[in-house]
This record gives C-alpha cells, sequence and structure tokens, in this order.
DNA sequence: ACAATCAGGACTGGTAGGGTACACTTTGGC
DNA sequence: GCCAAAGTGTACCCTACCAGTCCTGATTGT
C-alpha cells in the first residue's frame, strides 16, 4: 500500500509537536502522549528509537524529557521514515541488494532503483518545519526532468 | 516500510512482459510465470486480479490467455499498484477517510494527503512502456513548485 | 468429447505491525 | 541521602495481512 505504519506517523506527529514550542523545548514523554492522544507505551516507545536515531535529545531524570536534536527545519519526513522503518525502499531489492535471486535479469529492476529514489528524495526534502504551515502551502508537485540537473532557472 | 508487495513487483514483471512483446499478444498464465520463474498458482492469483481490474483481457479456453487491455503507453505503475493493493495512500487516513479519531485536530493531516497525493501522481505518470527503455532515461525527479501549473517554459 | 485454460474460492504458515509490561538507571528536589 | 519523576532496554503478546498453495468449476479451441 506504500503506506508508512502508524508508528511512523505518531512520530510525525510527536516531532511536529515538539517543533512547534519555542527551542530548546524539552517535553516529558507523558506530556506528549498525552498531547497526541496516544497511550504512554506506545509514544515512549517511539520516542526512545527517535532520540537512538540521533532525531532526538534525551534528558533523564526528574524534569527531564525530549527535545530535538536539530532545528525543525532540519529534520525531514525521510529522516523520520528511515529511523522508525528503515531505508526507504519501494522494493525489497532496492533496499537491500541481494534479497531477490532474480536480481540479475530483472527487466525493470533499475527503474525501481530511480522510482525509489525518487520518492527517497522527495521525502528527504520536506522539513518537520513545512508540515506545521497552515497557510499557504508551496504546492508540492512531482516533477520529470528531461535530463539532471537542468532546474528552472 | 513504503514497500510495495511482493504480488504487486510480481504483477509488474508480468505486465511488462506482456507490454514487450508486439500485439495483439495473447500468452498463457503459464508462459509468462515460467518466464518470469514464479510458480505458477501465483503468477495466475496475480493475473485474475490484474484482468477483474481491467488492466488486463482474458481469453478463456485452448490457447487462451492474457493480453494487455489498453497499450502499455496507458498502462501506469500507479495503475498496477491501485488494483492490487488499492488505493494508494501514504497513511491510513489519506487513503480512507474516517479511519482515524484524531482525524479533526491531527496537526499534519493535510501535508499528509498532500504529500500523497504528489506520490500518487507521480506513479500514475510513469507508463509500462518507460520500465521497458533500457536506453537513456528521462530522469525521474521530484520537484516541489512554488505554484500550480508554472512549470518550466 | 477432451484437454487446455481461466475463474473463484478456501485454506495455511509466517512475519511484522501494533501494543503492553516490567525491571533498571539517571537525576532533580527536599 | 532519599525519593519520586523521568528515560532505557527488553521481553512479550496478539492480530492482521502477506505470500503461497490447492481444489473445484466454467469456457472454448481442436
Amino acid at each position: 500500500m506504500i503506506r508508512i505504519t502508524r508508528e511512523t506517523d505518531y512520530g510525525i506527529v510527536l516531532l511536529s509537536r515538539l517543533a512547534s514550542v519555542p527551542r530548546p523545548g524539552v517535553q516529558a514523554a507523558r506530556e506528549l502522549a498525552s498531547w497526541a492522544g496516544l497511550p504512554y507505551p506506545m509514544a515512549s516507545k517511539i520516542l526512545k528509537v527517535l532520540a537512538r536515531a540521533g532525531l532526538l535529545v534525551s534528558q533523564r531524570g526528574a524534569r527531564g524529557g525530549y527535545s530535538l536534536a536539530r532545528p525543525p527545519e532540519q529534520i525531514s519526513v525521510g529522516d523520520v521514515i528511515a529511523a522508525l522503518e528503515g531505508p526507504i525502499g519501494m522494493t525489497e531489492c532496492t533496499s537491500a541488494p541481494g534479497q531477490c535471486e532474480q536480481e540479475g535479469h530483472c527487466p525493470v529492476r533499475t527503474r525501481w532503483q530511480e522510482i525509489s529514489a525518487a520518492v527517497r528524495d522527495f521525502l528527504q526534502r520536506i522539513p518537520l518545519s513545512e508540515l506545521l504551515r497552515s497557510t499557504p502551502l508551496p504546492l508540492l508537485h512531482l516533477e520529470r526532468q528531461a535530463a539532471p540537473g537542468q532546474g528552472c532557472p
């Protein structure tokens, strides 16, 4: 279904929350969970992973919590997905070579690699900060160019 | 993991095979299966679904088989995915509204809808015929524009 | 008539998503 | 110095769905 998991979805919501408070905004997992309407254990699980991946900084002990490791402009949707689900690839063979026995003679393999790369790049270029803007949106548009490196002037 | 299922992957390979023979190229499921290195029941299952979805035309009886319902330029990767996995959406709420209780106040919902739409469009614009070209590739590129309808001149 | 072929299910095993629980460590505050 | 409030790590369960098989029927060319 070309779908992110629920955990990733939650992760993005939690990060967005952290991105929307003035930095440095340390928030406890319980606060974040209740704000997002998630059971605490679930939120905690996700936050742990995001911290280990380097997207969050954790502060242990009383009055501890989580805060963004980088400004929200420098954390992309792609980063979050990669942290919670592993490398982004539309097919098994694109994310982990050697899985498919057909690899040698598969007629569509290289194309899938290109398609995956395009989607990955696309997600990599959407920062958290953009997710939050409730105002006029820079329309996301997927373009096919005739040649590399020849963007609009 | 933002991944198409194996069935979809197989489906695209099978369709590509049909697209690569001169039309009207009726091929039996057994032939297609052995060509793709798939067990016959698996290939058969997939072909049935693709036929019901209108991407393939089936011919029953002796010397029957499958052929493309439309020229390969008019069948897109998005069509195949939709046929085998249902509507394309990166999150549950984008492909089937009403699933998420948070829908009303989810801060990132509209953005996901845009992102999903962009990916869906992108896949919708890659025809089977393109997957087969082994020659210089029109680079796939996902672009973000400032405004709609203002592509390169 | 018969064999080749597709159609439509039912059925099964495995794995990953989604969620919970618990024992442990760290740290601020009194 | 102790306690409570945090995060850490790991183990665990359950369910759904992916991946794959099998069987019984309906068509149709020869």
